[in-house]
RNA sequence: GUGGUUAUAGCUCAGUUGGUUAGAGCACCGGUUUGUGGUAUCGGGGGUCGCGGGUUCGAAUCCCGUUAGCCACCCCA
């Protein structure tokens, strides 16, 4: 055995691990398609100071950063978004709108591994550029829903949560909590994690003696699960700022996107759920996460809209909504509900060969077969046939190809069913549109 | 970063109160039937028992350290 092991985090993909990683990018990309998402991928290497741009100077102790031997601060990316935005920015006069680009690449976090989270993984990820309005929010969240529909799982096994940043936000203006918010919605984020004292302690210490006002209401506002619900919820505290016109323009966004997944026979994947906050500032609307039913898994992706990002990254001002899916947590749900499929790498035609004169007329043939588009197998060595069946089986081919000394003398081929044991002599020179008719 | 737990063959695991050369099943390779395949039969290769130190006449087994895996917390772009 040897002394070196891959990297704490890193994983390796033997033949039939790696069958199981291309049947995922399979439908992903599929789905996409369908979707008419357009396929990209950026630097895996980047400058440190990227990332930081976009998520702070803390993000550091998270990244597999070091100082390349030019001296630059670089960092393997831990995510696409920030090389996305670049890339869009640079060319953002000439990209036609709605952007509609996907990704599906490697992403680097330096963190202790555990269930569902390693240090390399893989994520899909799929952004709509350039549309502010809702029509965006409905097309992605419905690629979503069809993207993880694809493996086979449905209504009763996972759904999406749709929660809004916006709402958060007018809700706590409401209030007259405008510039406090920030502050509140990262407690939020945290609130079923958390102790009621906590929460109070730490409301108190950001409203003063109004704390336990508003630990009341966010109570009251984590139980909203419809339109109605929620007007009712911002008439209870219509006491801070006149929220009225803006209110009424983003409830007619909800009706819009909720309007929207009932037209598309969605509206059954798709749960108001305003717990959901997403622990990054810079999210500016709706934002939302798509879960096991089960719920005993991460969150098997998540998005939301984040406006302000690509002005900040140094592009135009462009409104985007985007999300990302990892491979690891959708694999453990699919192996956890026995979907996941079995692969071999399988041929076509597997040959059974009789000798050294028979081998010369296979090797022709097989030489020919696989220009012609088929995959075709055979042994190396010599052997019986028996053995020779056993290989051809366990190769997973359709038909077994026989050369043999019989049939080499009457210039054929035996062509061997597999799966219900028929054979037939074939000519060499018919041997390909035999083939042909025998694997449709 | 914090805590818990585990570590014996490629995989799943045995291994007695510390006692000779560490085992099984599966997988892999080879032979039995000199032209017919999932489950037949015989054989073979493969392990410094995660690594390092200690206790002991003697350690896979007991003690300490360390690394890695798993799980939870933190965090989650």
């Amino acid at each position: 055995m040897s002394n070196f092991k891959s990297l704490p985090g890193f994983r390796e993909f033997y033949p039939e691990d790696f069958a199981e990683r291309r049947f995922l990018f399979q439908v992903w990309r599929q789905v996409a398609r369908r979707f008419s998402f357009q396929e990209f991928d950026g630097p895996v290497l980047e400058s440190l100071e990227l990332f930081k741009a976009k998520s702070g100077d803390e993000i550091e102790s998270q990244l597999f950063c070091f100082e390349d031997k030019g001296d630059r601060e670089v960092s393997l990316r831990p995510e696409l978004t920030p090389t996305l935005a670049r890339m869009v920015a640079a060319r953002a006069n000439s990209l036609k709108r709605p952007i509609k680009w996907f990704s599906i690449g490697d992403n680097f976090r330096y963190e202790r591994t555990q269930k569902g989270r390693l240090r390399c993984f893989t994520q899909l990820n799929a952004d709509i550029l350039g549309e502010a309005g809702p029509a965006a929010e409905l097309e992605l969240i419905s690629l979503l829903i069809q993207l993880i529909q694809g493996f086979g799982l449905g209504q009763d096994d996972f759904f999406i949560r749709l929660s809004d940043r916006n709402l958060w936000m007018l809700y706590l203006e409401a209030q007259g909590f405008q510039e406090e918010a920030p502050k509140i919605l990262e407690i939020v984020d945290k609130w079923e994690r958390m102790p009621e004292e906590v929460a109070r302690e730490k409301l108190s210490a950001i409203a003063g003696e109004r704390g336990e006002g508003l630990q009341a209401s966010i109570t009251a506002f984590l139980k909203v699960g419809n339109l109605a619900e929620l007007s009712a919820a911002f008439e209870a505290v219509s006491s801070g700022a006149d929220v009225g016109e803006a209110l009424q323009a983003r409830v007619d966004d909800w009706s819009t996107l909720l309007d929207g997944f009932e037209s598309m026979g969605l509206a059954g994947f798709v749960e108001m759920d305003l717990s959901i906050v997403r622990g990054l500032a810079y999210y500016t609307g709706f934002v939302f996460e798509a879960f096991d039913r089960a719920k005993s898994n991460r969150a098997i992706a998540g998005g939301g809209r984040y406006n302000n990002l690509i002005k900040k990254m140094g592009g135009p001002d462009m409104p985007a909504v985007g999300f990302g899916m990892g491979d690891v947590v959708l694999a453990d749900i699919l192996k956890e509900r026995g979907i996941m499929p079995k692969f071999v790498d399988t041929v076509d035609a597997y040959m059974v060969i009789g000798g050294e004169a028979e081998r010369a007329v296979a090797l022709a043939d097989a030489n020919a077969l696989r220009q012609s588009g088929f995959s075709v197998d055979y042994p190396f060595k010599n052997s019986g046939f028996g053995k020779q069946f056993k290989a051809a089986s366990a190769s997973g081919a359709r038909v077994a190809l026989i050369y043999g000394s019989e049939e080499l003398e009457k210039g054929v081929v035996k062509l061997r069913d597999l799966n219900d044991r028929s054979e037939e002599d074939v000519p060499r020179e018919r041997l390909m549109l035999a083939l042909r008719d025998r694997l449709s």
